[in-house]
DNA sequence: AGTGAAAGAATAAAAGA
DNA sequence: TCTTTTATTCTTTCACT
């Protein structure tokens, strides 16, 4: 439950800096907000405690670690009398990337990547078990873009100097 | 196209690593793989120069940064005799989070964040008339996890002094 | 490829405005 | 809440194995 008030500029261009490149240094960030370094240090020890940044990610290549197939996978339960907790269930599940529930067809829809169709198969099998659900996969063919920053780069939003 | 060169137990520990925590030093990397500061570094660079991590992101609170409302949009081109080159045609909507092209009844599947009902609707609108396509969108009700790490942590794997 | 050491850079903590 | 200062830690480079 992150903080709810309001992101002020400078913090806006913490978010925004961090979002291309979040090994940045703190220096780094400093010049980008014109903030001091420890003003920035500050702000961003609040950013994570209040929730607002939660955890940093590498983007690594799907297929170097061996996990070339991405799939959507939406379930829905079998028996909808039961109590629903399929995004409990199905947590251990480390070839899951995502569980948003949906409005639609389904009840909710996972992301997920497996080294193979076999993989996948298993998978499959491992969440209809595990949750008592149904499924419906939808194979990633291929990946144009994802990751992509949440909050777009400073720079971009007044093209000022450029 | 990132190098095919499959990665070492070492390889492996760092990016498991830094999916934990992307911000981690060398220093922290160095121990957790258990060779010398310089030689994670040297690897590391290896990494990232190879492709085999493209970059760095933070996981940020969609609401904090005005963007709470999450959406999958499918797309199918309108007309399927014309040049279908909807990705980059996309590519400038910075709402759109991820593309990838699908195998299902529809061409491409977007993982988009907007503010509001009112910003889903024109980026639906701006979307169709940018491609050429029709959309069917399916709106992401609440999100139980995401981002989760590609590669789980090293400690899990096995289960020795814990 | 990996190590260790030395110089430079970044971070953390503290004090004051 | 920001800045400056200082101590500590991290990163970088390089000579060597």
């Amino acid at each position: 439950m992150p903080d709810s008030e309001p992101l002020d500029a400078v913090d806006t261009g913490i978010v925004s800096a961090l979002s291309q490149d979040a090994r940045a240094t703190l220096t780094q960030l400093a010049e980008q907000v014109g903030l001091s370094v420890s003003s920035v240090q500050a702000r961003l020890r609040r950013l994570e405690s209040r929730g607002v940044i939660t955890g940093y990610r590498p983007i690594v290549d799907a297929e170097a670690v061996g996990k070339p197939l991405a799939a959507f996978i939406e379930i829905s339960p079998l028996d909808p009398a039961q109590p629903d907790n399929a995004p409990e269930l199905l947590e251990h599940l480390d070839e899951i990337e995502a569980c948003h529930s949906i409005a639609g067809d389904a009840s909710y829809m996972l992301f997920v990547r497996v080294a193979s169709p076999r993989e996948l198969e298993r998978l499959i099998g491992q969440i209809r078990q595990a949750a008592a659900v149904r499924t419906r996969t939808t194979i990633a063919l291929q990946t144009f873009y994802e990751y992509r920053p949440l909050v777009p780069a400073a720079s971009e939003k007044r093209p000022l100097g450029r």
